[in-house]
DNA sequence: CTTCACTGCGTACGGCGTTCGCATTCAGCG
DNA sequence: CGCTGAATGCGAACGCCGTACGCAGTGAAG
């Protein structure tokens, strides 16, 4: 590689033993492939690329990595170790309101995320992954739910599903090149057209058109706080019980 | 086409104006992709294999289809029309699960949908998505909810991420070519191994090694119509208050 | 000094989405 | 009936992609 850098093929003009580089290892492909996959998300990784930022061939990634899908795996556990839960022990639900807040934030950082838990799901073994299960369920058991499996379960399922939504719809956004609010005024008048036909989505489209360009991101965590309610409104009812 | 799959290149042998296809039309190409999407997933449709069910050019698809991400979309809102929401009048609570078990049949009938829902979410504008949305935020604006949108994102959010996770989950499944049962129990040491150190996701997975194995379907079917029911209550307590 | 495991990489294969220009078909019109 | 122009199908080609394979260099072990 180093020879091959300099068109002069003398042994003279050789470099020295250049490991300028931290070499390739299985940590640093990973950690290059989450840069890559938040800059510019799921489609614009490709094996040769990532070999390009590490000054590497493709091909040799793969004497770490046994494939892509392998790799994407580790990419996924490796954003899940950004996942916070608080400790057993405090108050419940500011606990359990604060670990999906935690989730949200991570998902829309990462939104490429969103796209692999589509396809995959959350039946990865990763270390960082299980850590996370572990401490929902040590959270979850000390409060004293009666199926602690079951109220996790009702939880990350309105969590993912609100923000799997979000990040998708921010990945749309931000392909357009636009902020947030020009892009939803941009696409007003489409929206309007096709709800032409339909009373109620009328009226809530009109109602949207007025707030939704002022602070989006406001109203995207009120939306997301009003639904986390409702489900913790709902667990607690049966922990009470 | 017709002078091509004969091999003598004579005009004696050409076939008669053959229209033996129902030719190529938007409507056929969206309903056979469905169909490929149904059968092998998401990665198995091509342009060039759709193509070649028809009867056709991998080209000849652009001539109705913008791109492929559009034929996406159009597959998306083919699928929509099949998720039923009741009239308002009924009994609320009834209708809203009878709307979100509709929901999570279609999505496990076609688990494709939900890789792009993760990637492009539900900002699609097609007309079956469209009349879904009339149809749920008719039957919630009916039933007195003082927000409407936000107890429908809600619930959405709640039937998409678990119907997401499930899709990808029997998607998974599926891909090994075992049954559910199988696969499970095929896939506990791995998972036992891995939460050697997690005390409570050990009992967990313990507790879920008995009974999962017997009867998966009904599992799933009661973690979903557990959590549905919490997100019921939760949203109830703000209609009648 | 030899050996050998390990790492990197150039090449190549088959497949992908999509563009482009040509060939064919056919409805509508003179 | 003949002509024309638009609509449709298609083959070839471009530039990507993931990845299998075998060779070359390197550094530690013997």
């Amino acid at each position: 590689m180093a020879a091959k850098a300099n068109p002069v093929p003398s042994v003279w003009a050789r470099e020295q033993s250049t490991p300028d580089q931290p070499a390739l290892s299985r940590a640093a492909i990973v950690r290059e492939a989450v840069v890559m996959l938040d800059a510019d998300g799921i489609e614009a990784l490709s094996m040769r690329k990532l070999g390009a930022r590490l000054n590497a061939g493709a091909t040799s990634l793969y004497r770490h990595v046994a494939t892509k899908d392998e790799l994407m795996e580790l990419a996924v556990d490796e954003v899940a170790a950004e996942i916070t839960v608080p400790a057993p022990g405090g108050p419940w639900r500011e606990a359990a309101t604060e670990a999906a807040a935690s989730f949200r934030a991570t998902a829309l950082r990462h939104p490429w995320l969103s796209s692999v838990l589509g396809q995959a799901g959350l039946a990865y073994l990763g270390p960082n992954l299980m850590a996370y299960s572990e401490r929902l369920a040590a959270l979850f058991a000390a409060t004293g739910f009666p199926e602690p499996s079951r109220a996790i379960d009702t939880l990350l399922s309105y969590v993912i599903g609100m923000s799997t939504t979000e990040a998708a719809w921010l990945t749309t956004v931000a392909r357009s090149g636009d902020t947030e609010a020009a892009f939803i005024a941009r696409l007003m008048p489409a929206a309007q057209q096709a709800a032409a036909d339909h009373d109620h989505l009328a009226s809530a489209y009109a109602d949207a058109a007025v707030t939704a360009t002022v602070d989006p991101v406001a109203i995207r965590d009120a939306k997301f706080s009003y639904g986390l309610d409702v489900v913790l409104d709902g667990l607690e009812m049966r922990l009470t019980r």
